[in-house]
DNA sequence: AGAAACAGGACTAAAAAGGTCTTGACAGAA
DNA sequence: TTCTGTCAAGACCTTTTTAGTCCTGTTTCT
C-alpha cells in the first residue's frame, strides 16, 4: 500500500546528537580529563569542526563540559563518565522528553481537566527520563 | 547563549500521531463499533478530511482499523480499544521505535562487533515498547 | 602584539513533515 | 445498468525542521 505519507524510525535521535554522543566517547575514554581541541574531536568522530562546534557549544552551556579559550584551549569533561547521564546529553542537544505536547504545555490541550490522557503521557515521559537517567556516558 | 542550533522537544509524537489518536478515541467512545466516514471524524476532531483520509490508510493497512467502501462506507476499529496498544498505533503511523540507528540497522554501526553501546541502545528501545504496548486506547 | 583557540549570530542548503489534487476502484441504491 | 458517494493510491506542492557554513569577535597564551 501506498498512502503518501512516510513512515521512518519513532524516537530516533537526530545527527547532532549521535555526534555529541560520539564526541563525549571520545573525551571520556581516549582523553580522560584533558582538554581536546576541537578539530581533533572531530576528526576523531569524522565530523565537521565548525558544526560540532556548535554542538559541543550546546553540551558546554549544560554544563556537561568545560571550555577553555586561548591557544591551548579546548573542551574537557566537566564530570567523570559515569556522573554524566544519558538524560542530560539527550537533553542538552534535543531539548526535554514531550512525546505529547500537552503534558509540557497544559495550554496546548483543550482537554485538560477532562483529558485521561493527560496523565498516561506523563507517565510514558517519566518512565523513559527514568530510564535514561540510568544509564551513564562511562555505560557506552 | 545562542548557539544557531534549535533544541525543541525528544521524542514527541507528530502530527499525524496525534491526529490518528484523536481519531481513534472518537471511534473508541462515541461511536463505539460502528462505521464511520473520514469527514464526520476529520469534523470531530478538527483535521483535513484529505489528511486524516490518508491517515486513516495507514491504520488500515497496520490492521488497526476497518474499512468500508461505497455509498455508506467509512471506517471501525478492526477490535475493542483494550486490544489496541499505543505501541501499534505509534508504529502504525511513525514506524517502528529504533532511538539509535544501529539498533535496527546493524551495518550502520562502525562497531557492530566492539559496541557496548549497541547493547544499551537495544534495551532502551525494548524498555519503550514494553512501556507502550501496556497502554491501551481504552486508557486515554 | 600576534597566533590559536572558542563564542555567537546571520545565513544557506537539504531533508522531513504536512498537506492537496486528481484519478481510479468499489459498493450500494434507483 | 448507471449514478452517487465512499475509500485507495500516487503524484505533487508547501512549510517546517534539521544540518551545516561563514564571518566577525573575544579570550588566552607566548
Amino acid at each position: 500500500m501506498e498512502t503518501g505519507l512516510k513512515k521512518s524510525r519513532m524516537f530516533k535521535i537526530n545527527r547532532k546528537t549521535e555526534y555529541a554522543l560520539r564526541g563525549l566517547r571520545y573525551l571520556a575514554s581516549s582523553r580522560k580529563g584533558e582538554v581536546v581541541m576541537i578539530r581533533e574531536i572531530a576528526q576523531a568522530v569524522d565530523a565537521s569542526p565548525v558544526f560540532l562546534a556548535k554542538i559541543f557549544q550546546l553540551l558546554s552551556s549544560a554544563g556537561l563540559v568545560t571550555s577553555s579559550r586561548g591557544v591551548i584551549g579546548g573542551f574537557r569533561l566537566s564530570r567523570p563518565p559515569e556522573k554524566i547521564n544519558l538524560r542530560e546529553i539527550l537533553e542538552a542537544t534535543e531539548g526535554p522528553v514531550s512525546v505529547n505536547v500537552c503534558v509540557v504545555d497544559e495550554d496546548a490541550c483543550d482537554l485538560t481537566n477532562t483529558c485521561a490522557a493527560h496523565k498516561i503521557w506523563r507517565n510514558v515521559r517519566y518512565s523513559i527520563n527514568k530510564m535514561l537517567e540510568q544509564i551513564t556516558l562511562k555505560d557506552l
